[in-house]
DNA sequence: CAGCTTCCATGATATAGATCAATTCTGTGT
DNA sequence: ACACAGAATTGATCTATATCATGGAAGCTG
């Protein structure tokens, strides 16, 4: 159970349909495409290890980074209502995946209705990060949404316990560019948050490489209140 | 059929099913809330008539408005993963809805799939249209924010071809503080934006009452293109 | 290992939109 | 119909971040 890519709790018999489901992919590479805007949704995918960038391209052509995830993620949900995905997702780094299809699991759904009820609840988290994003772009200036970029990932990362994963010590996947991309700055602005946030004792950083030296100050930074 | 809320197309038993579902409510009248920030979850909600505004509360006060909703739309999905919502829901002004007690719900869509993945689908539209806003506020200037929104409830207001609600003149349901919220800009921004877009003719104005003069103007301000 | 490309950091300047301030308008309730 | 609080407009400044520009470090590739 525990090499399964969903945290479920299920009777045996449950157990055995749901593993039908799921399939195990090889390791995807580092700025492979797991799915292209336009493709048709089949799958969704959990991570097992590495990190996968989401995006969509607008008309004219400029990114829009969507997201960010890291093992223990579930991603694809975008494109189930008009059965095309309008994200395209790639590998930040070396990743393995498990390939959730969506016909299988709308079979075995329907005789494992706590399955949709789990599934459910996951597209709701996405909602829910995703309003916290919004507001974080309609709101905050360019450290608050650094650092809670940071925070947020620093926490993904606790939940994890890994080996060498560190809540406070951690390799950034993603670059300067993605990072500005998602929070709606320029590099130029994000790498001189950076530089700040170093020579206020809160991080230390040396190119991805990341120590949070100041949590709580961090935090605070994070979630800087605002008369308005 | 017409009268209900949702729309789908179903067998006779499937509809008399569905309808055990649905509660009409009152009207709730300007200024009412439908459910506060932390209410257990317990309904979503589909608009008949009227608009609502969702917004919610950071630790420090401030709010921040996440969306509007329109006749047709549904709103409530917020807070389904922990049972308890996270948004605050208001009504603009007078508004007809239909409650959709969830408990109930999963129980009918045992034996309904149709109608749970009918509801995934508008999980994903939420998504969809969560993600659109915030490309819109990591991108674009206050110009193309107002035009999207203007150009997005026309959009939503076509959908509905109602006598009185036509595509490029209806009235605002939100205040310039609730749209600056939302699209992450003061109000003087956003009154100075309706004023230059009057001068340039795309809009006529009085108040809350618009007129779009110039659809296709508006538009290409809303998707205007950038290099980056 | 050399050469190339991409990424990152940092400085100088420009600007969109925030902030501060004052005035008028408007809808609401008595 | 009147009065009042909130909503909207408009103007004058200020500032955070974008933009433009440069140089260095790191990582690939042949």
């Amino acid at each position: 159970m525990s090499t399964l890519c969903l945290p479920l709790t299920l009777d045996v018999g449950s157990l055995d349909r749901l593993e039908t489901v799921i399939e195990r992919g090889r390791p995807v590479h580092k700025q492979q495409f797991i799915f292209h805007a336009g493709d048709p949704f089949q799958s969704v995918y959990a991570i097992r290890s590495g990190a996968i960038k989401s995006y969509c391209t607008s008309e004219d052509g400029s990114e829009q980074v969507t997201g960010f995830y890291l093992p223990g993620e579930i991603f694809g949900w975008d494109g189930i209502d008009n059965n095309n995905h309008k994200n395209t997702a790639v590998a930040l780094e070396t990743t393995a995946l498990c390939e959730i299809p969506f016909n299988r699991f709308e079979e075995v759904s329907r005789t494992m209705p706590i399955l949709q009820q789990h599934f459910m609840r996951l597209m709701a988290k996405e909602i829910t990060s995703d309003q916290e994003l919004i507001t974080l772009l309609a709101k905050s200036s360019a450290e608050e949404r650094v650092a809670s970029l940071l925070i947020s990932l620093s926490n993904r990362l606790k939940r994890l316990k890994r080996q060498h994963l560190s809540a406070t010590r951690f390799r950034l996947p993603m670059s300067r560019a993605d990072i500005g991309n998602y929070l709606g700055l320029t590099v130029e602005t994000v790498s001189r948050v950076f530089s700040r946030f170093q020579s206020f004792d809160l991080i230390l950083c040396d190119k991805k490489e990341i120590e949070i030296t100041n949590l709580p100050g961090l935090s605070s930074l994070a979630h800087k209140p605002k008369i308005t």
